[in-house]
DNA sequence: ATTCTCCTATCTATCAGTAGGTAGATAGAT
DNA sequence: ATCTATCTACCTACTGATAGATAGGAGAAT
């Protein structure tokens, strides 16, 4: 019957919660309940909530560079521009922020594979789009400066957007880069 | 022997764990045991909770705008410069995040009253740079636009550098801007 | 001056709710 | 018989919040 697959639920669900309201938004019990299990069932496909935590955004940035696509593959300017999407449509269709975006606010403050796992999805961002901006002909520290001027105003563009309600400022905050 | 103003402090200790991991990062007891009385106590100062975070950030946000001073005053391109710094120095002396860029993050699981405050500090933001950017000859939506790039751009910076625990990484995404 | 009254700021003690986590039993499939 | 996935039942820790007592000071009334 197609199955259930449960542990992908798991992930589905908390991810949910966690894009809306961090790592604290998510509970066990909440998640059982949804799924309609009891919260110790949780715990035997994520033994605790760091596992959990970090199973979800390691498929968050795999997921995420599948969508991407090989930075040597595509037109550079085609490749920026899909990156920008993929930020703006998160935003707009599923009203969400990007994860790693939320755990990085609260970074301080989070189980250190938890912490880990965010950290290196930004260092897969800031070479991926290293790369893409050096076949634009930039030098190598323009790249990386170019990267994280990216990424900084996406991720700032979705708090914005988010917190005054209108996603017209994410365009807006956006205009600029493309 | 100087008040000890407790609501004062009492704010001081929430910011700071506010600003490092959210809205969730302080608490009444936690609060109290740094100052060294009882969480019922705390509770005489702030009724609950959310009275304490719109607190919070109502404060950071008069604090701010007095830190920036009025928009029709220096000289633009220093007052652009002054805003910038504001960010940079909290980073980097503080090691602390934006208030309201952690809350930001997080506004779809806030207290209303929260959430409100928080936005107001972004229509603030808005207003005052939009106004400066004005003054430097931008047209009316240019200068929002350009007002929504430069709030953006410094709440992700600070998020990715943080994330990143690399101080640099701030000012690389931030080059453009000056 | 002394006493009475009120206010401020704290305390003790407690509550219900929720958190993450664990031990051990159980039903069904292989 | 073993493995998978679930269950029941429970634990400890912490959350925000409340009721009611208490100590000390300020001001007014006697």
């Amino acid at each position: 019957m197609a199955k259930p697959d449960t542990a992908e639920r798991i992930l589905d669900i908390a991810e949910k919660a966690a894009r809306t309201g961090g790592y604290n938004a998510f509970s066990f019990r909440e998640i059982a309940a949804e799924i309609g299990i009891k919260s110790a069932s949780v715990h035997y496909h994520f033994p605790t909530k760091d596992a959990l935590g970090e199973a979800l955004a390691e498929r968050y940035s795999d997921n995420f560079f599948i969508a991407l696509g090989d930075p040597q593959g595509a037109e550079p300017a085609e490749l920026l521009k899909r990156y920008v999407a993929a930020y703006g449509t998160a935003l707009k269709q599923d009203g969400l922020m990007c994860l790693c975006g939320v755990f990085g606010a609260e970074i301080a403050d989070l189980p250190p594979p938890v912490a880990s796992a965010t950290r290196a999805f930004f260092a897969r961002n800031l070479e991926w789009l290293g790369q893409v901006y050096q076949r634009q002909g930039l030098q190598r520290d323009a790249a990386d400066r170019a990267a994280a001027h990216m990424i900084a105003t996406l991720e700032g563009a979705m708090i914005l957007a988010r917190a005054m309600e209108d996603a017209a400022l994410f365009d807006a905050a956006v205009a600029r880069l493309s």
